[in-house]
Formats: structure tokens, sequence, C-alpha cells
DNA sequence: ATGAAATCGATAACAATATATCGATTACTA
DNA sequence: TAGTAATCGATATATTGTTATCGATTTCAT
């Protein structure tokens, strides 16, 4: 196996999801002072687990690392880029423009993992037409069409949760096969289309969960 | 052990994250027409594995399942509801009132799990006196002294990442014990204080790049 | 009554993830 | 140039979470 075309997919979805803390820790480094980072270094910082953070990299990394010195700046965040996707856009659709949407669509953050929201819907005259985020809202009709032209295939519905059954469906029609999901209830959708759900609430209730646990003992 | 004080400290995050999605669903069930639920029947519509229902059921449930019958759909949301917190709220500041920290004012899903946001805190002086969501908006300079007062202990940062980490040590002074934070950054706290992240940018990288996984193979 | 079907709870097997250990390699220092 | 310390990669162990299996229990139909 060549180092080009290495085996993404071993990457698992925790090693993921902590991908872009490395790289924001690693950017935040003083080029100028260091062209170097160790596995230790950034686990002591991001609070984390020594070896993991080196399987992580080594993941990722096309070059590895050396002993004593560690990962080269420079291609670490190179490699971390590319990983992420950085070279290869994602477009997204989103669904629902409410507070949470238009959160979603002005978000500055997505820019850097190489994702985009490119157009927005919603059934609401007063939006529909207007600009958020620099995303123009369309109505719910023109969905269809305008994710089949686009080619796009993330959806984002952010649409109360008795509506997003019926979103999710006219998403599927038009081709989306991502979809993620920010309405507190379980899509029903073909097998081949993938779901992320992000219930917030069950979030925060997560961490109060936690907290009580920690107080408890 | 007694039924009253399990160990709920047995239950994961996981499964933490699965209960809402479990009382959701058996809310929606006509009461009228059922008495009890399985967990076969919740699994299967949920597309979980049974056995895992079961278990997630039985870590909450006070009184256990019957064989043939399955849960008591009353007495299955009520230990759910409890467990969830629904009885003894848990009050939560929010600072940065921007998209984001708005859209988190507005969302109406907190409640139903036993959370309340309270008031909000901004630097900008163009939100600070007004109402998002019908909470308040204080200054910053109030934020120590109102958490004191108020005695709350979950603090919400959608504030920008450069700003993140001086606000989460505001907080800290302030008495608070647990962090729900939107900013992609790493903050560092006191071992005692709970920080759960949520890295929207990254959540969504999660999504495209399991579907990109999908799509390879 | 008795037998069949559905479900439970418990335990066991499996899978994924995280952490620890260890020899090999490199850089620095005396 | 030899010794030491830091780090790497690889391998092994531990932990956690998921899925399968199995005997026991209950309901329902005969």
């Amino acid at each position: 196996m060549k180092n080009q075309d290495k085996d993404f997919s071993a990457v698992s979805i925790q090693t993921l999801g902590r991908l872009p803390y490395y790289l924001n820790f690693i950017k935040s480094l003083d080029q100028d002072k260091y062209t170097s980072v160790s596995a230790p270094v950034i686990a002591k910082a991001l609070n984390l687990n020594e070896v993991q953070v080196r399987k992580d990299l080594a993941a990722v990394s096309s070059n590895g690392g050396k002993p004593k010195t560690g990962f080269d700046i420079e291609e670490l965040i190179k490699d971390l880029e590319e990983f992420l996707g950085y070279n290869n856009v994602d477009e997204a659709v989103l669904v629902g423009v409410g507070h949470l949407g238009s959160a979603l669509l002005s978000y500055k953050g997505f820019e850097n993992y190489g994702l985009k929201i490119v157009v927005a819907f919603d059934q609401n005259e007063a939006v529909v037409g207007t600009h958020v985020g620099g995303k123009q809202v369309f109505p719910l009709e023109k969905l269809k069409d305008l994710c089949w032209r686009m080619g796009v295939n993330i959806g984002i519905i952010t649409v109360p949760a008795e509506d997003a059954q019926e979103v999710s469906e006219l998403l599927v029609e038009a081709g989306i096969l991502a979809i993620w999901n920010f309405a507190p209830v379980h899509l029903h959708v073909p097998d081949y289309v993938v779901v992320q759900n992000e219930n917030l609430a069950a979030s925060l209730a997560v961490l109060s969960k936690n907290l009580n646990e920690k107080l408890k003992v």
C-alpha cells in the first residue's frame, strides 16, 4: 500500500472527532519557534492519552514521526487538513431557517473543514427569498429540483420535530445521501442514507447528568 | 440495594444519549390502545438492538418488565423522566448571544429534560438589556455576581473561539461546575469542572467523512 | 390443564476503543 | 564518541460497549 492511498477506513469515528482539536492546537503553535511537535506534548495540552494521540496521528500522517523530536508541524497540518476534506469541499443544504438554522447558516467554522452550506429551504414565506449568512432561502417546493441539479448529497434538518420525517423524505427523494438531523426524533430512511442525530437537549442532559453523578460521589 | 437508590452511575454516556429517544417514542404511543411496550418493539422502531434496549431500560426502570408483555408504559415514562431530571430542574447560564446563542436561548427542547437557561451574558452593548427567547441579556461584568447569587452550576459557551478560554475562567470563578462548550477549542479548567465539547463543524465533518467512506466501498 | 409463543433477565461472546509496555531510533550532552 | 533521555511504532492488556444465547416466566389459545 502506497502512502497516497492509505486505508482511511481504519480511522474510527472517535479519532475523527479528535482530529479537529489536534489541528486546532497545532495551528496555535508558534511556527517560528517550533518546527515539530510530539505526541506527548499534544496529549498533555488536550488532556488526552499520549498513545492515543500517537495512534491518531499515525492514521493520518503521511511521513510518521521521528523519535525524540516528534512530527513536523507543517506536514502534520497539511495532512490533517487534507484528511478533514480541506481539499475536496462537500456541499450541503439546510432545511428549516429558524433560530438554529440561521445559526448554522451563519456559522463560519464549517469552511475550515471543507464543508459548505450552499442553500437553505423553508416553508415560511417570511424568510423565503431572503439571505441568511449569505445563503439564499428557497421555498420547499424547489428543494428536489435544486438538490438534484446541484448534486448536493448532504442535508441538514433544523425543522420542528413534527416536520422532520416529512422533510427527510423530501431530501431522500432529492438524492441526498447523508442527513444531519437536529430534530429530536428518529428518522426512518432507506438503509443507504447515513443519518447523524444531534439532539441538543440530550447533550445538555448528558452534561447535567454527569455533573450530578460527580456531585453525588 | 433498594429500588430508590439504584446505582445510576452504572449508566453509560451512550445509554444516556439513547434514553431521550426511548422516552420520545414511548410517549408517541397511544396510551388508550396499549398499556405496555416491549423491548423488541422499541428496538424495531428505533433501529436498535433488542438486547441493548432491554439493558438500557433495566438501568432506569424501577419495576422491570414482564415476560410476554413488556414494560408498563406509564411507569416507564415516569422512570425515564425521573432519570432525565424532569423533577429536579437544573439551571444554566449562557454566554455569547450570537446566532448560535440566540438559537439555544429560543430552543424549546430543554424544558422537557428538566433543563432551563435562566439568563444570558454578552459583551456586545447592542444585545445587552434585550430579551432573547424570553431570557434577559446582561453584560459580562454581572456574570460572577449573578451566577453566585442564583447558585447556577452549568455554563454554556457560545462565544468565538478566541474568547472561549477567558469566558470559561469567568465561569469557573463564578462557581460554575459544568461547561457546555460550543467553541472549537480545548478549555483549560480545574479538574473538578466537567466540560462537554460540542464542535458542530467537527460533527458535520464526521458525517461527511462517513458518507465518503460509504461511497468508496 | 397443557402447549406454544413472546418476552424477560442474566450471562457469555464479540467488537471497538483506550491505555500500558517495550524494544528501537534519534538527538543531545558530557 | 559513549551514555542518557525522549520519542517513536508495534504489540499486548484492559476497559467499555454491543450483540448473541439460553433458561425462566408469563400469556394466550387450545
